[in-house]
RNA sequence: GGUCCCUUCGUCUAGCGGUCAGGACGUCGCCCUCUCACGGCGAAAGCACGGGUUCGAUUCCCGUAGGGAUCACCA
């Protein structure tokens, strides 16, 4: 289980733990490696963390992987599950006692709280204060752990790719916990054993781990003078994303998990792919940037060194740009959904039809697929439709009759396309000595409902002559219920 | 509290000793216009503070303040 990827080849890897969703800060650390392993041509490998086993899931597993396939960050190889490696660790551990770099602590939870208490009463840093380390005289048959030797005295420095040099007097870490009373591994030891068996040459992830860098180095230092060839990984901590008001993101604080926002907010997955991107990255003056370009451009050189604010706005606005550049025919098939359950009822082929030849004015005004559905629902209701305030107060307001002389002109257009049902309505609104618009949005408010809309004469087009005319119709017959009631 | 990290418009960022400190989102104004958008033009808005180093600091160094991370037999 070494190593097999040649010693030059670039393998970066992403590892969550399964205890939730893929939140936004996972997704841009899954980001930076893959187009860090994309950029040199090395693999992106996968690890799922799932020694918490109360904590692990499998659905959380499965909405990992969703997000990632949604995300298109598709990994190499196989998954890796760190809990079926418990062996392994357990191996390496007692490789490092047998040779002297590791030994058991008797210390009981209790005992260790107690000397923790002291130390805070103290106001002395907490830590373990290796009173096990150089005994060898434990109780017989009684529970231990086993426990990391590290350096004492010195000091250690990472290079950190994004950080830069990181220098940690050794007299501040303790020796760390490799195996837990039952024999399973701790995390630090997993970490280390894993990437190190999956060939890991660049470790990338949030800086929270910045510290822990330091103890996994001391005990890869420690194997690599066991067993030789633990070459020691080169470290990128990248900042933590926080909220809009410079919190941390948390479950109960803006950090959502990515499907939420491609089902909750409507987002493309390259839209958030180019938000997270920017978000902590620059190159120049860039904003749009594609996978293309992103994985040409990659470097850990240019991620900046201070936590980012997560803004909403500019996701959607960054939303917005990619909407537009979509294909009509993947926006339908993209909010088909979201309409048919919005108007409860399945979309027939005329109503696809519809919708796509809609699209390129819908997508010009929304920024999210949400809103996109949501403005394209009145192409397919059925009459009559439903009017919303604004619309109902344009109907009112509308000079006497002109629905009905409006209707008469444009049933007389032939061919029924926009320069032609245009030209009839500003013929229209001369002879009514009104201003275009005064003619436009009582019709606007008759044939979508509302008092905003795509273009009237796109609409209409779109639409068709009868159920244009329809829809005027049913306006019309509404109005005077309503003047004679 | 110990240790470590960070600090350019409200936000994301460009800048890597000499720039009118650039772009984007947001905000405001104007234009386009049948509404809303899109698009175009323009404006307001920033180097946290104090010391150094230097002919010259946003840029290099040291403090201060503020923010963050981390200190488990969690990951």
């Amino acid at each position: 289980m070494s190593a097999s990827a040649p010693s030059s080849a670039v393998v970066t890897r992403f590892a969550p733990s399964p205890t939730g969703f893929l939140h936004i800060g996972g997704a841009r650390t899954a980001l930076f490696n893959y187009l860090f392993a994309r950029h040199h041509g090395g693999s992106f490998r996968l690890r799922i963390e799932d020694t918490d086993r109360a904590r692990s899931t499998d659905a959380a597993i499965a909405a990992i992987l969703d997000g990632m396939g949604w995300l298109g960050l598709d990994h190499d190889d196989e998954i890796v599950y760190q809990f079926s490696r418990a062996a392994r660790h357990a191996e390496v551990a007692h490789a490092l006692l047998e040779a002297g770099h590791a030994y058991r602590c008797y210390a009981t939870a209790e005992e260790l709280e107690a000397m923790r208490a002291q130390q805070r009463a103290e106001k002395r840093p907490l830590r373990y204060d290796g009173r096990w380390r150089d005994r060898s005289d434990g109780p017989e048959g009684a529970p231990f752990v086993i426990r990391l030797k590290a350096p004492q005295t010195g000091e250690v420095t990472i290079d950190d790719k994004v950080q830069g040099p990181v220098t940690v007097a050794n007299a501040e870490l303790d020796d760390m916990v490799l195996l837990r009373s039952d024999g399973t591994p701790t995390y630090m030891l997993a970490v280390v054993v894993d990437d190190h068996d999956m060939g890991v040459t660049h470790v990338i992830r949030g800086d929270d781990h910045l510290n822990n860098a330091f103890r996994q180095l001391a005990l890869i230092r420690a194997m690599n003078e066991v067993e030789g060839e633990w070459p020691e990984p080169i470290y990128a901590h990248i900042p933590l994303i926080h909220g809009a008001d410079g919190a941390k993101l948390s479950k109960r604080h803006g950090a959502l998990g990515v499907d939420a926002y491609r089902d909750q907010l409507g987002l493309l997955p390259e839209a958030l792919e180019n938000y997270l991107l920017r978000l902590g990255w620059g190159h120049g003056d860039d904003e749009v940037i594609s996978r293309a370009q992103a994985i040409e451009w990659f470097s850990l050189e240019a991620v900046g060194r201070s936590p980012s604010r997560f803004d909403m706005k500019k996701l959607e606005s960054v939303n917005g740009h990619y909407i537009r550049a979509t294909g009509d025919a993947r926006l339908t098939t993209l909010i088909q959904p979201k309409v048919e359950s919005a108007l409860a009822r399945p979309l027939a082929p005329q109503d696809i039809e519809l919708l796509q030849r809609s699209m390129a004015e819908l997508k010009k005004r929304a920024p999210d697929l949400n809103s996109l559905a949501a403005s394209a629902l009145f192409y397919l209701r059925t009459r009559p439709i439903p009017m919303d305030e604004a619309a109902l107060r344009l109907l009112a307001s509308a000079p006497s009759g002109l629905l009905v002389r409006a209707r008469a002109a444009l049933a007389a257009v032939s061919p029924w396309v926009v320069p032609d049902l245009e030209a009839a309505a500003r013929e229209l609104a001369t002879a009514e000595q009104l201003k275009l618009g005064a003619v436009a949005q009582p019709l606007r408010a008759a044939l979508t409902g509302a008092g905003q809309s795509p273009g009237l004469f796109e609409v209409m087009e779109a639409l068709g002559r009868d159920e244009t005319l329809g829809r005027i119709d049913d306006a019309i017959a509404q109005t005077h219920e309503t003047t004679s009631a």
